[in-house]
DNA sequence: GACTCAATATCGCTC
DNA sequence: GAGCGATGTTGAGTC
């Protein structure tokens, strides 16, 4: 059966139809009237009132209420989920066990509750991230600056990783701070905080790049900037360079490559 | 009405049903094969396939899979939502403004929808925070160390905010910084920044400690630390303070206080 | 399992 | 509305 919904059941009913779903391995909705207790890395309590609970065959719990994107409370995928009946309320526990956690439902008043089997082999597929930006920029170094040869990605430094380290085309270096939406004060200082950590390292390159009397070169690429991250770059003498993440899909890139 | 369910109906049904929903601002959930599309901070597409749907009455949109805490694909609260039928599909928009971000549901197959009105006027109760730690050091500064006078809280300094500043009882600045949950080496280089940043700042009273050979303390106040933030920390002179975070709800202090 | 980092992070608070 | 920090962050990738 691809769903079952029972209509104002009695907690025994819904306890019924709980225990079918979880056998079942499908995903569980209710309305009802509850008070939910959390306690593991926090500790919680939520007193009687309607919300809508949703179990997910992976494990996951929801709790949601009438506001906001983010569940009252929750359980992580891979929790386990029982039900049981006492003083004739329907109870449910999410219980995970590293870390420890246990959240516990008491429901008074079903409203309505339901199973379904969803059927769903689909992935879902984005673009417009840092990663993407930098994988653009390894494929098409041309974009930061004729002549920039990319050397190194997530090149590690005490404060970080660098995202993308490279050489211009007089052979300084350049430490490129990526951000795919518009960068702020704290993009500039996290480039800066780089670019002194390749300082202070002993390394063999930058030596032999001080004695060749070359620069390190910083730039912050971004679609944009704000008016005082621009402020602290240029007082830094850290490069702004413009560009937009890019905005394509790799299934409309794998169909542009399959029309070749 | 407190609900109203439809199994299996004809979109234009299911199109009826969300308007009323929406005119009478109550939570909307529907199970349906659909296809998602969302333009707006980034970008991404979501091919055909079964998936729970939920329309808050404040204008959060959340499209669930059976997997992941999270949801798929989602819009925050006060977006807007609008739907309309085409080529006999229903489709659901979610409009945000700023920043523009559009997400728009096209569903050819309702299982079931339904609507809740959905009754709710408690708001959780937690503890066990960064912020409950804060408020059980300043009001018992001797769980610090005995003689510990707390001067402030949330002191800025360059590069952040000190999570509370003190004396000691021989006078010495202590600089501490709180965490939750087991500390780990960001902690400790976020602690060392902040002393840094005093010892660079031109400060009265830090000129007043230097001129009585007076320290500057930096404690590292967590239920735990991690191995390496602990070899930092020790490399650096700072001090590690254990304290478990409060774990009493503002109700149950609250009883405790009526008692007396 | 532990650690690191990005995220359409979200959310609450201050300015 | 922008800025900042905490979050039971979650999730993905790496080791």
């Amino acid at each position: 059966m691809k769903y079952k919904i029972l209509e104002k059941p009695s907690c025994e009913d819904g306890y019924d139809l709980v225990q079918e779903a979880l056998r079942k391995k499908t995903t569980i909705l209710i309305f009802a009237c509850c008070k939910v207790s959390y306690e593991g890395r926090a500790l919680s309590e939520l007193n009687w009132g309607e919300r809508i609970i949703m179990i997910k065959p992976d494990g996951t719990f929801l709790i949601h209420q009438e506001k906001k994107v983010e569940p009252v409370n929750w359980q992580p995928p891979k929790s386990r989920t029982r039900s049981y009946i006492k003083n004739d309320n329907l109870f449910l526990e999410s219980h995970r066990r590293t870390p420890k956690e246990l959240l516990t439902v008491e429901i008074r008043k079903i409203q309505f509750i339901n199973y379904a089997n969803i059927e769903d082999f689909e992935e879902l597929e984005q673009a417009g991230y840092e990663k993407d930006m930098g994988d653009m920029i390894m494929e098409k170094p041309h974009m930061i600056e004729e002549g920039f040869t990319p050397t190194a990605r997530e090149y590690s430094v005490e404060h970080g990783f660098i995202d993308i380290l490279g050489k211009d085309s007089d052979n300084n270096l350049m430490v490129l701070e990526l951000k795919a939406r518009k960068a702020g004060i704290t993009a500039v200082k996290q480039l800066r905080r780089y670019l002194q950590d390749l300082e202070n390292t002993d390394n063999d390159y930058l030596k032999e790049c001080e004695s060749q009397k070359k620069k390190i070169r910083g730039l912050l690429v971004a679609p944009s900037i704000m008016d005082d991250a621009l402020e602290l770059l240029e007082n830094e003498g850290i490069e702004f360079v413009s560009i937009e993440p890019p905005r394509e899909l790799k299934r409309d890139k794998k169909v542009t490559l399959d029309a070749f």
